[in-house]
DNA sequence: CTTCCTATACCCATAAGTAGGTAATTTTCG
DNA sequence: CGAAAATTACCTACTTATGGGTATAGGAAG
C-alpha cells in the first residue's frame, strides 16, 4: 500500500464536495487531488490525474456516476467508490457488474467513509454497509409512481386521500398500494414503514 | 441585525460538531467562533467570548445544556438554541422557562438549522419546530399495557396476534388500541409511527 | 371511602387495507 | 420497431382497523 491515497471527488452538489473535504481533511494520508461537477470533467480528470480512488456521485449532469464507471472500465485502474443519496439496489447492482469497489449512502458517517476508502485502497470490495444485498437479483425498487404514492402513505393518507391528492382514482391508488406491499414484502403499514427506514426512501419522516 | 453572526457550539460528539460545523460552513454570515466538549467548558467560553449565539447539546459531561443555560440567565445575552438527540417534552418546557430561544432535535436538516439560527438571531423564538408542543398540560404518555400493545402495533402484529402474544382477547387490544390513538391524537397506523418516533418510545425501529 | 386510572371484555357499525384477478394505454429502452 | 415496464382503471372478497358505546374489577391516591 502506497503512503497516500489519491483521492477524486465528482458530485454536482458543491455542499457534497465540501463536507467530504472536510470529513476528509484531517486524514492525512488521502489527498484529494481534483473534483469536478460533472460526469464528464470527471471522466476527462481521471483519465489524466490517474487517482488511486474516485468518489463519484450516481445523478450528475452530462455523465451520471454509473456512465463514467463504465466508461472507465476499459481505461483506468482507478477503483470507483459510487455515491448516491437513495439506496436504490437496480443502481447497487449496476454498479457492482462495471467493477465498482464500494456503494456508499450520502449520509455515510465520517468512520464508515474513511475506513471504506482504505479498505478499497487495499483492494477490498466494500458491498456490506447497507441491509438490503440479501436478496439481489430480486426487483424490490419502487417506480417513481410508486415512490409517490408511498410517501403520501407514509405520511398517513388514506388511499382515497392519496387518490384525491395525485388526480388519481381510488383503484389505482389501490394497485400501487399492492404492488408496493408486494416489492417490499411488507405486508401492511407497519412494516412498510420499517421498510422505508431500513431504506432511507424517506429522509425526513 | 448585524452583519454576521457569532456563533459557539458545545456538544460530546466531536462527529455532531463536526457535521455542524460542515452544514454552516457554506453561511458566510454565520462564523464559528469558538467549541466545547462539555458544559464547564461551554460555558466559561460563552461568558468570555460572548457569542450571539450559542448550540447546547442537552446531555454533555459536567454541566448539562439545561445547566449552562440557567448558569447564563442573568449573565449573559447570549441566545441559546438547545439541540437534543431526542425530543422530550419536559425538557422542552424546563428550557423554554430559562428563556432558551429555540429546542432542535439533533437530525434537523440543514436548512431548518441555518433558518433557525437567522430567526434566533434577530431576536425570534423558534418552538414550532416539532410537532409535539401543541397540547402541554396534557397527559399523552401510555400506560404500561398500552406500551406494549403499541411495540406490538408498530412491530407490524395485528390485533388478533397481539392478543395471542399477551394473552389477552382481541376485543382487549383493541380497547388498548383505541385508547393509544386517542391519547397519541393519531388516527391511523402511520402516524401512530411518526408520533413514537418523534417521541422516542421506540428506538431501534 | 370515594374517585380516578388501569386493565379487562364485549357489541356494533363503518372505514380502510389487503389480496387476487383482468386489462388498456403510454413510456421507456434496447 | 418491439418488448418490457409503468401507469392507469376496474371488480370481488376478505381481513383489519377505527370509533362509538357499555361494563366489571382492582389498585392507587386523595
Amino acid at each position: 500500500m502506497k503512503e497516500s491515497i489519491n483521492l477524486y471527488i465528482a458530485d454536482d452538489h458543491q455542499i457534497v464536495i465540501d463536507g467530504l473535504s472536510l470529513l476528509l481533511k484531517s486524514e492525512e494520508h488521502i489527498n484529494i487531488i481534483g473534483i469536478a461537477n460533472n460526469g464528464q470533467k470527471a471522466f476527462n480528470d481521471i483519465i489524466k490525474l490517474k487517482p488511486d480512488i474516485a468518489l463519484l456521485d450516481l445523478r450528475m449532469p452530462e455523465k451520471s456516476g454509473l456512465d463514467v464507471l463504465k466508461a472507465l472500465l476499459l481505461k483506468s485502474n482507478t477503483r470507483v467508490i459510487i455515491l448516491s443519496m437513495q439506496l436504490e439496489k437496480r443502481l447497487l447492482i449496476d454498479a457492482m457488474n462495471y467493477n465498482a469497489y464500494a456503494y456508499l449512502h450520502k449520509n455515510v458517517g465520517k468512520q464508515e467513509l474513511i475506513e471504506t476508502i482504505y479498505k478499497v485502497a487495499s483492494g477490498e470490495k466494500v458491498i456490506n454497509n447497507n441491509k438490503m444485498l440479501a436478496d439481489k437479483g430480486e426487483k424490490t425498487f419502487l417506480s417513481p409512481r410508486e415512490t409517490d404514492v408511498l410517501k403520501l402513505i407514509l405520511n398517513g393518507q388514506t388511499s382515497a386521500q392519496i387518490g384525491e391528492q395525485l388526480g388519481l382514482s381510488t383503484f389505482t391508488v389501490n394497485t400501487h398500494r399492492k404492488n408496493i406491499l408486494r416489492k417490499t414484502k411488507a405486508n401492511n403499514i407497519s412494516n412498510l414503514m420499517k421498510w422505508a427506514v431500513d431504506n432511507q426512501i424517506i429522509e425526513d419522516f
